[in-house]
Parts: structure tokens; C-alpha cells; sequence
RNA sequence: GGACCCGUAGCUCAGCUGGAUAGAGCGUUGCCCUCCGAAGGCAAAGGUCGCGCGUUCGAAUCGCGCCGGGUCCGCCA
């Protein structure tokens, strides 16, 4: 029994048990019987559902089946007991070896424990994909720590990930980003402004401060030769720069995160070398594109819609609830147009699996882009929706307001609770449900806050490896048999699968909940010592015991660790 | 009018893809520092899982219908 995974590797005996007591189960109902932790430890170590599951397909009473798996596998060696309960639970505790081997186990594989098998299979996660015509905002953050946690998870469960960003530097955001730059460029060269403002349909859409410095750069390097001029001398130009100035902004707010893309894609240099055209001949070939009038939505009724036929895209075939637009009135491709070829070069790229996060407001699009990839390669794409954040204070919601200066920009909560507070509380929520953000919470330091409470718990970890000497040779494990020493173990060994599941259901959350249970699980065995003193882990004339307790806490640390890094959450060494 | 998300302790939220007596923090009440980090731990109290039907051995979890909150709904991205 070598896998890392006990859950799996019990998952196995009990198969084999059941196919013995009942031949021939269908592989789908095989694949619902399942073995899980126990939450009562009277209940031993696992359970399996499996005479329950295989009950009826075996036309069997479910009691009699568990009585049946109990009889096989009581006679396995890694098994210590196991006994039928409930409707037809069979609970199974482990032999006391197996379960102490995981320690030395733990201990060797160091942080890889829990590093699932290779799955020989690539996803692509893309995340952030903010436009690039600012420096990101507090909105921005969740889908920053989502993407860039589940990125991580899923690559420890053994996928081979890529993490992306699409750059939306085509559309006339970015052009109306240029003429913003190309105000602020007359006024580094002390030349009016109104009236060239007055010329722009939208104005001056991003009046930030952070494009004075663009503009004066500009300034610097080509003088006053575009003053004056019209936009197609100056306008392409313009764009380029500021939008390079832009993502590297962006770059650096991620990086104060921690988060690091693999590759960052533009969605103009997709455009111009003809991407759309191709992604789009996919679907045509397909017969998939079609012109056609869409219904006016119903009970909206907006006052200047009139019947229009367009390029539409047969969506509702594939899950949608109406055809989508592809081309504009003018005959310009929609932002779906696009996005359907972003996602076929991402297919293209020998990418199966892809993962969409966005925001909430992003969630109209979902059913049109999964019906696209589901057109384009018959392949899976999964859309992470991260619900709006509300930043609270002493109780009170806190005004996202550019004009009152507070938390509209990423970097002020970054540089008010720190990288690890903010990507530690954005993950103690599912993604799809709203949350309110407490900074009080976030900078405290009691166990009210999860980053502290979990790193609090490595600190004090490292504080007794630090007092310990290296125990030398083997070490025989043996002598833990406290209850607050086996509850450790027992959760330790449950990482493994954790990984795995979590990465499975796309929820990077569930790392960090797993993190404050060990967390807890480890402050109470501390304070087991606290109150027993032959419980502490060092012990000065039993070296026998120490070395058992040292590797466990050593064990603890790592999976601390290997937790805290795919949350992308520093492990600190003392917290002075 | 329609689509998607959410509704669980006074408050903020978990609940391992349908399992056993629904959990944690905060708040309330009572305990534990001559001793490896008390920045911690233990215990008590607190629930019609929004409401109602249904599916089945079994539902907070799945289906349908209501109620309440959020996001969105052709030529923005």
C-alpha cells in the first residue's frame, strides 16, 4: 500500500472486497462507493458507503453486504478493525503501523507530499485579464488570489498548468485610454487642452493621476511634433505605449500579490494576424453562423431597439438560452466574436481543459462562451464567477469612492493588511458567494484571524524544531497514542485527498479551511502539553518519545507549508 | 419578463458533489499560565438549514413552485 493517498488505497481494498461479495457492479455505480474520514473518531478512521451504494444494483440488504465487507476485510493486515454501522456504514480503523508510517512518509517527501500523480494533462487557467487602461482596483483582487490559488492546486494535483492573462488591448477602451494619454502629453508640454478635449465623443475617460507620467514621457521623447496633429498621426502610437505602461503597472501590482502569469496574451495581435477570422471559419464550417433577427428581450422593452438582422451564432444548441451576436451593426466583430477566438487558440494550443474566473457581472456571458467551446473542440470549459467583495471597517462598509481617495486601488489594501491577510481572507469564502472583507479582522492578531491562527501554528512549530536536536537513526513512532497526538495524524493523512478533491471541484477555498482545522488540531495539541506536562514534546530524559514528537510536529510544518504555498501565503518562522 | 449566484446559531461563514447526533470563529457564560510562544486551549448555551411539495434506504445538499438579497440581459469589454 504505497499511495500517498490512504483514502484511495483503502478505496481499492474495499473494491476488491465488494467484488468478491457482489460480481460484475456496473463501473458507474462502483464509482460512487467512495471511503472518507470519519467525523466522529468513534467511528474509527474511514468509512466507506459501499454496502449502501451496492445494495439494490446487487438486489442485496445493505446491512448483510456490510457484514460481509467487515468479514474480508477485518482480515486485512493494514485494517485493525472494522464493523458495520448505521444503515449500512462500514467504519474502518487502521492498524496503528500504517497510520504512524505516514509520518516518516510525510517527512521524506518533504513538501511533495500531497503532490497528486501526473495526470499528463494541461489546463489553462486565465485570470485577472483586468483592462489594461489602469492600475488594478480592490474589485480586482478576489479573482487575483482565486485564479492564482486554484492555478496552484490544480497543478499539485499533477496537472500541467498554465496561467493566463488576456490583454483587451483591441477594443476602444485602450483608444479612449491614447486620448486620455494624449491630454496629459499637451499638458507636459505646457499646450492648452480644452479644446482638443472638447473634439473627443467620450471626453477624457481616465482622468487618474497615474497617466501624467505616460504623457510626459512621451513628451520627453518626441517633443511637440504631435501637438496639433490629427489622431491617425499620433493615435497607434499612442495606444502602444500607454498600454505597455499599463501592463507593467498591472505586473506590479499582481507581483505585490504574489501572483505571477506564464504567458500574457493580446487580444489586438490576435486580431491582427487574422486569429478572429480563423477561430470563427471553425464555427462556419460547422454551420454554426447564421444570419438572423434576435427577438427583442422580453419585459425590457429598450426604446430604441428595432428588428435587425445580424451574423448570430447558434449558441442554443449547445446550452444557451438565445443565439449571440457576432458582428456589430457596422459589421465590426462583438467582443464574443473575439473571445470565441481567444478561447480557440487556448484549444489550439493542446489545451483540453480551460478555466475561466471572472467577476459577478460576467455572468450573463458564461452560457454563450461554454456553448463556443463546447462548438469549437467538444472540450470542458469551467467559469469560476467571483461574487463582489464589501470592504468593511469598524463594522461599517467602506466607501469605494476615487473622489474621498480610500481603497479604490488593490495596492492601499495590500499596503494596508499585507499580501498574506488579503490572499488568506479572499480564499475563506467560495468564490460564488458574496463577502464582506473585514479589515479589522485582517489585521489582528488573534485566532479571530485565519492568517494569523495558521501562521501562528507554523511559527510555533518551527519554535520547537528550533529547541530540538535532529533525532539520529530510525525513529520508532510508537509511543503516540494521545488522543490530541492521533486527531494530528489523522488529519494530516487526509491532505493527500484533500488536493485532489479540491482541485477536482475547482475550489481553491478549501485549502484554506483544511489550514485552520490543522491549524486548530495543532494548538490543541500544544496545549494538551500545557496542561499535561507529559505531553510536551520535549521530553529531557525520554529521547526515545522526543524523537517520535519532533517528527510529528516536523510533519505538521510541512504540510503547514505545502498548504500555505499553494495558497501563495507566506510560512513565517517566528511572529515577534 | 428572463438568466445566473446566494439564503445554515444573535453576527460572519464552512458543510468533503446524497450519508450517521448539521460545524467553526466572533459575541454571551464559566474554567486553564512556577512549565517547549496564553498572540493559545477546554467547556456551556445558542438551529422549523428562507417556505412548501417531490425524488429514495437517507435531503442543508438533487427537482419543481413561491419569498428575500445580489449580478446581468443586441451594436461595452
Amino acid at each position: 500500500m504505497q499511495d500517498e493517498n490512504l483514502f484511495a488505497a483503502l478505496r481499492g481494498e474495499v473494491l476488491i472486497a465488494l467484488e468478491a461479495l457482489a460480481p460484475g457492479l456496473a463501473p458507474d455505480v462502483l464509482a460512487r462507493v467512495e471511503v472518507t474520514p470519519t467525523k466522529d473518531p468513534a467511528h474509527g478512521d474511514m468509512a466507506t458507503n459501499a454496502a449502501m451504494i451496492a445494495a439494490k444494483p446487487a438486489s442485496k440488504n445493505p446491512r448483510e453486504l456490510a457484514a460481509g465487507l467487515v468479514e474480508k476485510l477485518s482480515t486485512h493486515s493494514s485494517i485493525a478493525k472494522a464493523e458495520a454501522a448505521g444503515p449500512g456504514f462500514v467504519n474502518l480503523t487502521l492498524s496503528p503501523a500504517l497510520l504512524l508510517a505516514q509520518i516518516p512518509l510525510i517527512l521524506n517527501a518533504q513538501e511533495a507530499y500531497g503532490q497528486g500523480v501526473s495526470k499528463s494533462r494541461k489546463i489553462n487557467v486565465e485570470y485577472v485579464s483586468a483592462n489594461p487602461t489602469g492600475p488594478l482596483h480592490v474589485g480586482h483582487c478576489r479573482g487575483a488570489v482565486v485564479g492564482d490559488s486554484l492555478a496552484n492546486l490544480l497543478s499539485k494535483a499533477g496537472y500541467d498548468v498554465t496561467k493566463e492573462y488576456y490583454v483587451n488591448d483591441a477594443g476602444a477602451q485602450v483608444l479612449a485610454l491614447a486620448r486620455s494619454v494624449y491630454v496629459r502629453y499637451l499638458e507636459a508640454l505646457k499646450l492648452p487642452t480644452e479644446a482638443y478635449i472638447a473634439t473627443v465623443p467620450g471626453g477624457m475617460q481616465y482622468g487618474g493621476g497615474y497617466l501624467v507620467p505616460i504623457g510626459e514621457a512621451l513628451a520627453a521623447r518626441h517633443g511637440d511634433k504631435f501637438a496639433g496633429q490629427p489622431e491617425d498621426i499620433w493615435l497607434d502610437e499612442f495606444r502602444t505605449f500607454a498600454v505597455s505602461r499599463m501592463m507593467d503597472m498591472i505586473r506590479d501590482d499582481l507581483a505585490a500579490l504574489g501572483v505571477r502569469h506564464d504567458v500574457f496574451s493580446s487580444e489586438r495581435a490576435l486580431v491582427e494576424n487574422g486569429g478572429v477570422e480563423r477561430g470563427l471559419q471553425v464555427l462556419r464550417d460547422k454551420g454554426l453562423i447564421y444570419r438572423g433577427i434576435l427577438e427583442p428581450p422580453k419585459g425590457k422593452k429598450p426604446e430604441d431597439w428595432e428588428p435587425r438582422e445580424q451574423e448570430l451564432f447558434r449558441s442554443s444548441d449547445f446550452g444557451d438560452d438565445v443565439d449571440r451576436p457576432i458582428a456589430k451593426s457596422d459589421g465590426s466583430y462583438t467582443y464574443f466574436a473575439n473571445d470565441i477566438a481567444y478561447h480557440a487558440d487556448k484549444v489550439g494550443r493542446g489545451c483540453p481543459d480551460l478555466i475561466d474566473v471572472l467577476g459577478a457581472d460576467h455572468g450573463g456571458y458564461v452560457k454563450r462562451m461554454q456553448a463556443a467551446v463546447k462548438a469549437l473542440s467538444g472540450g470542458r470549459l469551467d467559469v469560476i464567477l467571483c461574487q463582489i467583495v464589501k470592504v468593511m471597517k469598524n463594522g461599517e462598509p467602506v466607501k469605494m469612492s476615487k473622489r474621498a481617495g480610500t481603497f479604490v486601488e488593490l495596492r492601499d489594501l495590500i499596503d494596508e493588511v499585507g499580501p498574506d491577510a488579503v490572499r488568506f481572507l479572499m480564499l475563506m469564502r467560495k468564490a460564488d458567494a458574496q463577502m464582506d472583507f473585514d479589515l479589522n479582522a485582517a489585521v489582528a492578531q488573534t485566532r479571530e484571524n485565519p492568517v494569523f491562527y495558521v501562521q501562528y501554528a507554523h511559527a510555533r512549530c518551527r519554535s520547537v524544531l528550533r529547541a530540538a536536536q535532529a533525532p539520529s537513526g530510525e525513529v520508532d513512532f510508537s509511543s503516540l497514542t494521545a488522543p490530541e497526538e492521533v486527531a494530528m495524524i489523522r488529519r494530516l493523512i487526509t491532505w493527500p485527498r484533500l488536493v485532489e478533491q479540491a482541485a477536482e471541484a475547482r475550489e481553491p477555498h478549501r485549502v484554506a479551511f483544511f489550514l485552520y482545522d490543522l491549524a486548530s488540531d495543532f494548538h490543541a495539541l500544544w496545549n494538551a502539553g500545557r496542561d499535561n506536562t507529559a505531553l510536551r514534546f520535549l521530553q529531557e530524559d525520554k529521547p526515545v518519545e522526543t524523537a517520535a514528537r519532533i517528527g510529528l510536529v516536523a510533519a505538521t510544518a510541512i504540510v503547514l507549508r505545502s498548504g500555505l504555498a499553494v495558497l501563495g501565503v507566506n510560512p513565517v518562522e517566528e511572529m515577534r
